[in-house]
DNA sequence: CCCTTCACCTGACAAATTGTCAATACGCAT
DNA sequence: ATGCGTATTGACAATTTGTCAGGTGAAGGG
């Protein structure tokens, strides 16, 4: 249905028309009409992704939503799967600033750990849903999705480099490989968040339970 | 399109067609031929779900390779996620056996973790890529399924037992809530096995290192 | 100010898929 | 062999996806 010749064709219409005639702005090489499309049909997405989960969203939801004809949809995103995933990247992009400011009062390890948990009640509650809707395993979504990195994987990098420098300044004993480190860390706050939700676990109770987990995975015996 | 009655119609019909006249084994009140037409369905969900994934397998795939009409499908199982489900649920059997297995030959809570890593490898060695389509977060498959807990869930509850038992005995010193233990543990096993695999991680090195990170966490610093 | 031109948009359409159901086949008890 | 209810079947209606030929509008040239 959609050949790699076609999404590359989809994806190169979004970096640049060559500024040719009609094209706007030339800062970007988009024009205004397009970028106005495409942000009424991610706000779209984003809401129903949320309010209906992914499987309940169809395009021409979105695009009914976005106030746009239903074709418009196939302009800017190559199916509803990259449609998502530019959802979720956008929410970690937001998520990331919250967490960022969080860190900065961190002083150890302990407390970063805190932090980051305290940095994800805080956007969920500012943003109910939208975490829980974005922050879902894309390996489900499609068997090969090998090309975009899950918001699942790019959190796990982020761990992973506060884990090297954890390790370089000697706050952290363990020895285990920082990349599984990231990605262990990662699994066990997405499963604990979520059962601490889904079971209505106390807020304080909860961060300090998986802070008190993950600092002892982090020192070695 | 389908209401609870329905799917209870369904369900009911798998657990006792009322033993009337034609009903063959009274034992189980299922008859003979819809025991074998069920058999066959699952057979042949289980390999194109491990072939194409969930997404890819439509229901009148499953259908023709199970060599059935399309109907049938629908008459064993209300949809494709039900379908999965039930996959799903027969490998967490499987795996379970190998499990206490290899539990049995553990004395202690690290050998405990690492012959449950083994206990997967194991299984994966000889059911390749049975694992990683059935033990998907089922919370991307559909948006309302409270009804039948998800293989991670499932998963989360034997660690929890695990936990409990460890406790008890004086073997790990937390005070983490178990049920979160269980959550967090699975969680980070899932992560870090699939990290394993994308990266062609060592095996022993990688099982040496989830074992020392959750052996930390079980650990009161 | 009008005209040209191209990027962008539109919605009808073909293809694919899902779930239903009336008709049919099957197997067991008699 | 026959009767009867269970189990199966495949055509069908409804829904959804992705495409495309034609239309619209904005920027630049005359």
């Amino acid at each position: 249905m959609s050949d790699t010749t076609t999404k590359e064709a989809v994806k190169d219409a979004d970096r640049a028309p060559a500024a040719k005639a009609g094209s706007g702005d030339a800062a970007n090489g988009l024009s205004r009409r397009r970028l106005e499309s495409r942000r009424k049909l991610i706000a779209a997405a984003r809401q129903l992704f949320v309010e209906r989960g992914y499987h309940a969203t169809r395009p021409q939801d979105i695009s009914k939503l976005a106030g746009v004809g239903h074709g418009t949809f196939y302009l800017h995103f190559t199916d509803k799967l990259d449609c998502f995933l530019t959802f979720a990247d956008e929410v970690c992009d937001e998520l990331e600033v919250v967490l960022q400011d969080h860190l900065g009062r961190a002083r150890n390890v302990e407390e970063s750990v805190k932090e980051t948990l305290y940095a994800i009640y805080e956007y969920s509650d500012a943003n109910p849903g939208v975490l829980a809707a974005a922050m879902t395993n894309t390996a489900m979504l499609s068997v090969e999705e090998t090309k975009r990195r899950s918001p699942m994987e790019r959190w796990a990098g982020q761990w992973t480099e506060m884990v090297l420098q954890w390790r370089a300044e000697k706050d952290i004993t363990s020895d285990v490989d920082p990349l599984l480190s990231g990605h262990l860390i990662v699994g066990a706050i997405s499963q604990g968040m979520a059962y601490g939700y889904l079971y209505q676990v106390d807020r304080d109770k909860l961060i300090n339970d998986i802070a008190q987990a993950l600092f002892g995975a982090l020192t070695r015996q």
